[in-house]
DNA sequence: ACCTCCTGTTCGGCACTGCCGAACATTAGC
DNA sequence: GCTAATGTTCGGCAGTGCCGAACAGGAGGT
């Protein structure tokens, strides 16, 4: 929404998604149509075409009637987003695996695929733990503090390590946090030995994940997956056991997606 | 994308949107510019800048470079359609429930919400079994014929209920759906006395569903939840025994969306 | 290895869209 | 009932984003 693109953008369409951005951002009550215009900065009538257009799809939803009405993200957006989510074969493909890695660890465990730098969840088997970690689908984990994002880096080449880094950066999170780029190609040489990834603090404090990297996918994508638990944890106590199974994991994976689509 | 809008809607989201739609019917494999093109009826330019623009914001994703470029669905729809199911607090609140219901009768249990006439699914807990059955989020259920549908429709008055089969229709999906009115009418009757609904293959064959209507939300929306299973299941052959179950679960989910949120 | 055909990408010019601003309708709050 | 917000509607002009055609560049056949 503050970057601007180049010549080929189409503007209400940017404008468009410049609305559903903000009504991402929103609490859950909801923008009204001023509301909205102001944020995306725009005049009120252009909003309310604009809003009219995508209630009538169903990727906002209006509640209300008079003055009081509030626009909040639609329910075709539900079923757009697992559309999108089941096309990433890898996320189907793993969750009978993740399922078995949540159900003997107790964490929490996660796929994640690479995507422009960034590592993005897209699908997830949570514990039944009672605290609820922030590890929604569709994040983007940063590369060089996250535990699938290190794990993906692994799989790439220097150069184009180097050239991520530069282009996103790597600002501290934490007093873990690797923030120097030979530090990081050096944990990535590790990786690569130990087949596993530790993110100890490194991303939040108190937070502990283990990952381990999906090499080689037919479709030519990078991926990983990761289990993700508190420092408390007793059984993070032990994190080359856990590395250990997440390999394990990781390599059942990889074997169902070879063995899959010869076609 | 058949049906066209009056006045207000703004045409380039309109081509937007028809892209979507046409990259989620599309299969895994994706679309070229050219496939998106013909099947939208714009020239391949239009296509190619809405492309574009969607790409830049991760609506939607290419893979390949040359002649060769695939569009599909993208990742931040992931993203979007996680938000857009957490602000309907209700998915979030029955989940702990859900969960509850599907661990002791090992059926699939979903939450749906009344959208324009039909019953929305916002929200899945899977069970364990090896058939998959096609419940996917986000997926529009016919009101007359599934189970969240008729639960819902018991919760509002007749004339509603006519208004909302008489837009919609009720066409017949197997031999059990109830295709007259009055038939309907007297099934929502009966729904009410009893306080859960059965979907005896109504909706598919072999398929069975009991479910519950959620009364009364706090925010005036109307919701169900269900179970779904195979009609060979053998706690399914007690239906009456599984509708309490369901029934006592969506109580407490009412339970709690009343108790929540007295700011 | 060449040639061909099909892609994706780029560009000019004009029609028409869809913006803005202002006026109207409608409801909440007092 | 009045007031002050809101959502909704409408004219008119600027500028957008369409179309069509031309360019670049691989894939695949022979």
């Amino acid at each position: 929404m503050i970057e601007l693109d180049s010549r080929y953008a189409v503007k209400s369409v940017v404008r468009a998604i410049a609305i559903l951005e903000a009504l991402e951002d929103a609490h859950e009550d909801g923008l009204t149509v001023t509301e909205v215009a102001k944020l995306i900065g725009i005049s009120k009538s252009a909003a309310f075409a604009t809003l009219y257009t995508l209630a009538s799809y169903g990727l906002v939803s209006d509640r209300g009637e008079g003055p009081t009405r509030q626009y909040s993200l639609g329910l075709a957006l539900i079923r757009l987003g697992q559309q999108a989510s089941a096309q990433i074969s890898i996320a189907d493909l793993a969750r009978p695996t993740l399922r078995d890695l949540t159900e003997r660890t107790g964490l929490t465990s996660r796929v994640a695929v690479f995507d422009d730098g960034w590592a993005v969840v897209v699908g997830r088997v949570d514990a039944r733990t009672a605290v609820r970690l922030d590890l929604g689908m569709g994040r983007q984990e940063w590369p060089h503090s996250s535990g699938v994002g290190k794990a993906m880096l692994s799989t790439l080449p220097e150069t184009e390590v180097r050239s991520i880094v530069d282009r996103i950066g790597m600002p501290r999170k934490t007093p873990n946090t690797i923030t120097d780029v030979d530090a990081l190609l050096a944990a990535l040489e590790r990786i690569r030995s130990d087949g596993f990834c530790l993110d100890d603090e490194e991303d939040v404090e108190g937070v502990l994940c283990v990952a381990a990297p999906l090499p080689h996918l037919p479709d030519g994508s990078v991926g990983a997956i990761s289990v993700t638990g508190l420092k408390a944890d007793p059984l993070l106590r032990q994190p080359r056991r856990v590395g250990r199974e997440v390999r394990a994991a990781a390599a059942e994976i990889a074997e169902m997606a070879r063995g899959r689509g010869p076609a």
